[in-house]
DNA sequence: TTTAAACATGACCAATCGGTCATTTTTATG
DNA sequence: CATAAAAATGACCGATTGGTCATGTTTAAA
């Protein structure tokens, strides 16, 4: 790795989390600036602009929280476990995986009617989300650990959205207790798909 | 209503779209100038500040959506069909009640590490939301309509959650495949708690 | 060790930001 | 209708924004 490399690194690394927790429009160069302790210059050496910096930035906080959670999941020896991991994974948006919280639901509601390339990487993390659930029910159904009536695709959408919505609701609380809840009655869900 | 009244409920029902579309950071006070055809001037004759304006306009966005809402669920007799209706006002996203989407997803995340006051606002409309629930749950439990054993309180959370969730997929793919996954799986669950 | 390219710097730029205020126009009341 | 208060205007302000560029420094390969 080059030093220039090395730097672009370092930048993507330090203004991940600040785009993350005050959003993309709200985050200037200057907090970059601040945050590196590196000049305006040097920035554009790298960057040839804040929206090229943001979208690094976007892709730099999902490739953290999908990694972190392929790590947990892959502990899991049955599907049952992986499911459960995945679940964990997310079931403290108080103390969240990635700084700042879910970039999905950050990024995702911020570039929803403003910033289509930031929209479609979201959208396609949102997919990669959903196949690995699907795949770890189906891979649980061939193993004969699953009723093999269940709907993957559907409990993975399900699973995947009240995950979201829960983390919301724990993030503008301040509390955890509805994220347990939800938890709670996903792996009820699951185990009762138990053979 | 006097004049002054009048131009300040006008500023309002301008600005509330546009801060729900782009956010409250990205929304600039040209922006409310452009859309009302006021002068900036006039703006601080009835907003002492920009934050108090976002604030007005996410207020606004709230109760036309609480408003909206309360009429649909009103329409229906029994507890399932205002359950059936408060799922169903939430079903399209991509057609949403209030212009630029669900506010409480919105605010909530912009609001989320910046923003206090605009997120107690969210925290509290969605307690509204999960009260409403939670009493329409209650009084079909009292009507002998649903089982009596069903935890109302976890499945207004669930409910919530996973249409939030729903919302923030459907428009991420501007498809609504997904949200009418959850819908369909939220009232199967409903009718299976009925006597 | 030489040297050309890559990297880093910070002053500088125009544009836009939120916000102010003296002035003018409109409103509403006695 | 007179008139004082309220509302509306737009020029103006300092601060900050994203972005540029001439200059100096560091890197790395020959």
């Amino acid at each position: 790795m080059t030093k220039g490399e090395e730097t672009k690194q370092f930048i993507i690394e330090k203004a991940a989390p600040i785009f993350n927790t005050k959003g993309i429009a709200a985050t200037s160069m200057s907090d970059i600036m601040e945050a590196t302790k590196l000049s305006k210059g040097s920035m554009y050496v790298h960057f040839e602009n804040k929206d090229v910096l943001a979208c690094a930035a976007v892709d730099h906080n999902m490739k953290i929280l999908s990694s972190k959670l392929e790590t947990e999941v892959r502990q899991g020896k049955t599907a049952e476990e992986q499911l459960v991991a995945y679940i964990d994974f997310f079931s403290n948006p108080l103390n969240p995986p990635v700084i700042g919280g879910c970039p999905l639901l950050n990024f995702g509601t911020e570039a929803d009617d403003t910033n289509p390339i930031v929209k479609e990487k979201v959208n396609a993390a949102i997919k990669r989300g959903q196949q690995l659930l699907t795949s770890i029910i189906e891979k649980g159904i061939a193993d004969k650990e699953f009723d093999p009536n269940w709907d993957a695709a559907e409990f993975a959408t399900v699973l995947f959205a009240s995950l979201e919505g829960g983390h919301l609701m724990a993030r503008m609380s301040g509390n955890n207790d509805k994220m347990k809840t939800i938890t709670t009655a996903l792996k009820k869900n699951i185990a009762a798909k138990r053979l």
